[in-house]
DNA sequence: TGTACATCAGTGAACGCGCGTTCACTGATGTAC
DNA sequence: TGTACATCAGTGAACGCGCGTTCACTGATGTAC
């Protein structure tokens, strides 16, 4: 019946959603043609709509992919509060704040999803719900509930930072950007609850 | 010689600049086309290109011009650490996520800019360079030059919480954030500096 | 095992559209006399 | 003061181009017998 093997045309899809997620992050949404996610993916521009009803479906699904793909490595290596602030210190590396590509999807495209469509935006929420409920439950076990929004703000000022950095046209200024807010990261992290 | 009054023309270029700056924290800038642009101060899309060289040009002067808007505006308002304290709410509000365009420009660019020309993250550092000396004065009089990173780690959270607060499909959550945002923001501002 | 067939993932040209930019033109204005 | 003229800010149509999307087609594959 399915002629070219069960997983032939899934194992397409996710290569498109792998290449996509890595030029979205590069170029940014509206920086990211169809034609040329399409050429990422070793494909031609006519193939995409057999897998996607349109970019914004593409983007869509992107984004939950990146976001899955960032929980599960927090899941996997950011286990105790030491591998938590060894997690900040990488964050906020020279070499993330090069490679957008490689990096939180957050960073590269936080501005663009706030203005995207509500498919979009679901997708993200629903990925940063996944990802705080995993900090949450690192930083405050007994009160998850509350602890979600310290996460989200520790996220925010990476996020924030990093944006910064990559924006400002000073080596020494952007990298000492990024030095500062590794301090003021594992302040806010560690500093006590009331 | 001059025929309109000598500040005919300046009048209507800084009225493309300043409907500019509105426009591109709405939309983007990439989402904002020059038909737009003009159509907005009131003009036709072929009189643009008798005041710029082109839209990057404009995207760079309108860059600079909400900065030093920016700038302006917490010289005269933001004199002591109680009025800092009250930016950071305001900055922080429910009304400001929702108004994009009346807006930081940092919280709604700051990632495109991130990709723009040399000439645009030229333009937006040396706004940032003057307001953080603004606020680094306020914050450290005695060390201003270790206070202006201390002023970019301060920006760098309210940034990325707004963006964070503007992405969040869930009114509850993204609301939580500019809340929880406030008190770190606060508590940045209020820690001892070794 | 070998051949005819059906499927559909992928091709690549084309669609209409809006982009940034150019350009021939208009017409309100200040100047000259 | 009134008229002819020069200027150039602004008009609006057009340019080529790349966008997201559509579509007729191809050809590698699994199935049927």
């Amino acid at each position: 019946m399915a002629r070219y093997g069960e997983q032939h045309k899934q194992a397409t899809r996710r290569r498109i959603i792998e290449a996509a997620g890595r030029r979205l992050k590069q170029d940014g949404i509206d920086g990211s043609g169809v034609s040329v996610l399409m050429d990422d993916a070793g494909l031609t521009n006519g193939a995409f709509y057999s897998h996607f009803e349109s970019k914004d479906e593409l983007v869509a699904t992107a984004v939950a992919a990146q976001l899955h793909d960032q929980c599960e490595r927090l899941r996997t290596q950011v286990r105790t509060r030491a591998q938590l602030e060894q997690m900040v210190r990488e964050y906020l590396s020279v070499e993330h704040r090069d490679n957008p590509a490689d990096g939180c999807p957050s960073a590269a495209l936080l501005e663009e999803i706030g203005r995207s469509t509500n498919a979009t935006k679901r997708a993200y929420t629903d990925g940063m719900l996944d990802i705080t409920d995993h900090l949450a439950r690192l930083l405050a076990p007994k009160d998850p509930q509350s602890a979600r929004t310290q996460a989200l703000s520790l996220f925010a000022l990476l996020v924030g930072t990093m944006q910064l950095s990559r924006a400002l046209r000073d080596r020494k200024l952007a990298d000492a950007v990024l030095e500062h807010g590794i301090h003021d990261a594992l302040a806010m992290l560690n500093r006590r609850r009331r």
